[in-house]
RNA sequence: GGGUUGGUUCCCGAGUGGUCAAAGGGGGCAGACUGUAAAUCUGCUGGCACUGCCUACGGUGGUUCGAAUCCACCCCAGCCCA
């Protein structure tokens, strides 16, 4: 089953979940309605800067849509951007990124390409490195690219525009950043560029390259940038606030039960393959009862069902009636080094890696946010006594249990 | 290259010789309330051997009993000029 047999309407309503931009509409229609025709798939390119050790769901909203033109028979074509990570894209960005090492880019591209395999169908996808389009480059090929954009169009866009106006420092090289992702959209003659919102205007920018080189021009399409845990700000590792697929089901389960209910909606378009009249009666219902619907719909497609169910348990176990989690870690302490059984309650929070440094442990013992066997500590100078097996609790989630060895 | 303004703790930002681990805000964490939601209220928020000591106000040296604060040089950035 593929774009050769699925109604071109039909194609296009899937492909629009949850996207932002489409420019242009009736250009996308009529290309899928040509590949129809002509039996001849669509090349749909997105590239993605191997800039950090491991994918999040954030990462995944594009590349689900890439996925969804697979699923419909198209080529996906993902390219590395190993040569566009060295400068870095200041897409979205209020600052200057750090430029990175190739040995890095090098690392983080293969941690990427393992676990793409969770979103993606890697057997039918086209991986290519946009080195190999600029190493053999020359500096004037590469001059006369630069001739096509000017300085102006440059700081038209917002992320430029406001750091030029706040007076803060742009690089050159960042410039260069939307040349080359352009140039890479007329190496692989793609025919949809996917993108996050912020990428519009590198987007548009391949674009008018490929038009100039006699190509017709990608058709564009972004999705949102979502809003991570918190709710406010993007999600990224770097605040903390981020859900990477290769976390185990209990983490995923647990960090989207923490979620604002506003932002249910959208994890459910981006997350979530339910139909939206799923979805709208989900919504409708007791908030609660949605986010665990939630929580095991993605739990279960970056691990499995069974597994989904698990962490639901686990967590309902915990948080619903108050029991306690069947696996914590365990703080192991030495008999001997424990005077009359006892240990100072900083030093046994220390032990059990459930706090940063003691200033912290006294600090969440002054608040009453210790407990040891349930009951709760508040001097942060006590010696408490410890058996095997004793839970140590420090606030709604951490957890630890007391092992005595020799 | 010249002039000028600036570089403070996780972030923004106050502080211009001791009373500064440094106002205020944000963020974070915790408590109450809850649905591990939001909103709200409260407390905490550099480290340690914790009435003390150590580290920290771009870097290095200096002045001083004492420096985030003064001086010199250097590095980085913005703006204006060339």
């Amino acid at each position: 089953m593929d774009f050769r047999d699925i109604p071109v309407d039909e194609q296009l309503a899937r492909l629009r979940r949850g996207v932002v931009d489409l420019v242009h509409e009736n250009e996308l229609r009529a290309r899928l309605e040509r590949a129809q025709r002509t039996g001849q798939s669509l090349r749909i390119k997105l590239g993605m800067d191997p800039t950090g050790h491991d994918l999040h769901l954030g990462h995944t909203v594009v590349l689900r849509k890439l996925r969804t033109f697979q699923d419909l028979g198209h080529q996906a074509v993902l390219i590395i951007g190993d040569a566009t990570a060295r400068v870095g894209d200041p897409s979205g960005r209020d600052r200057t990124r750090p430029v990175l090492t190739a040995e890095a880019v090098t690392a983080f591209a293969a941690g990427w390409m393992a676990q793409v395999r969770k979103v993606l169908d890697v057997a039918a996808l086209e991986v290519r490195h946009n080195s190999e389009f600029f190493a053999p480059m020359r500096f004037q090929d590469f001059l006369e690219l630069c001739g096509r954009m000017t300085v102006a169009q440059m700081l038209e866009r917002n992320d430029f525009g406001a750091r030029y106006r706040r007076g803060d420092p742009i690089g050159i090289h960042e410039f260069l950043y939307p040349l080359m992702q352009g140039w890479d959209s007329v190496c692989v003659r793609a025919d949809v560029e996917l993108g996050g919102t912020d990428q519009l205007f590198n987007l548009h920018v391949g674009r008018d390259f490929q038009q100039a080189e006699g190509q017709e021009p990608q058709v564009l399409l972004t999705t949102p940038i979502v809003e991570g845990t918190d709710g406010t700000r993007k999600m990224s590792k770097t605040y903390d606030n981020a859900i990477g697929i290769d976390e185990p089901p209990g983490e995923i389960f647990g960090k989207l039960m923490s979620i604002p209910d506003a932002l249910m909606e959208k994890y459910f378009v981006h997350f979530t393959d339910l139909p939206e009249e799923d979805i709208r009666a989900l919504l409708a219902g007791h908030p609660r009862h949605a986010k665990a619907r939630l929580g095991r719909e993605v739990a279960a497609w970056l691990h499995s069902p069974a597994a989904a169910a698990e962490a639901e348990h686990r967590f309902d176990e915990v948080f619903a009636h108050g029991h306690l989690p069947d696996d914590m870690p365990a703080v192991v302490l030495s008999r001997t080094g424990l005077a009359d059984g006892r240990i100072w309650i900083v030093e046994l929070l220390r032990r059990a890696g459930l706090v940063a440094s003691g200033g912290e442990a006294r600090r969440l013992v002054r608040q009453g946010a210790v407990s040891l066997d349930g009951e709760r500590l508040a001097d942060p100078d006590a010696e408490v006594a410890v058996r095997t097996g004793a839970v140590l609790r420090v606030g709604k989630r951490r957890f630890a249990r007391v092992q005595l060895g020799e």
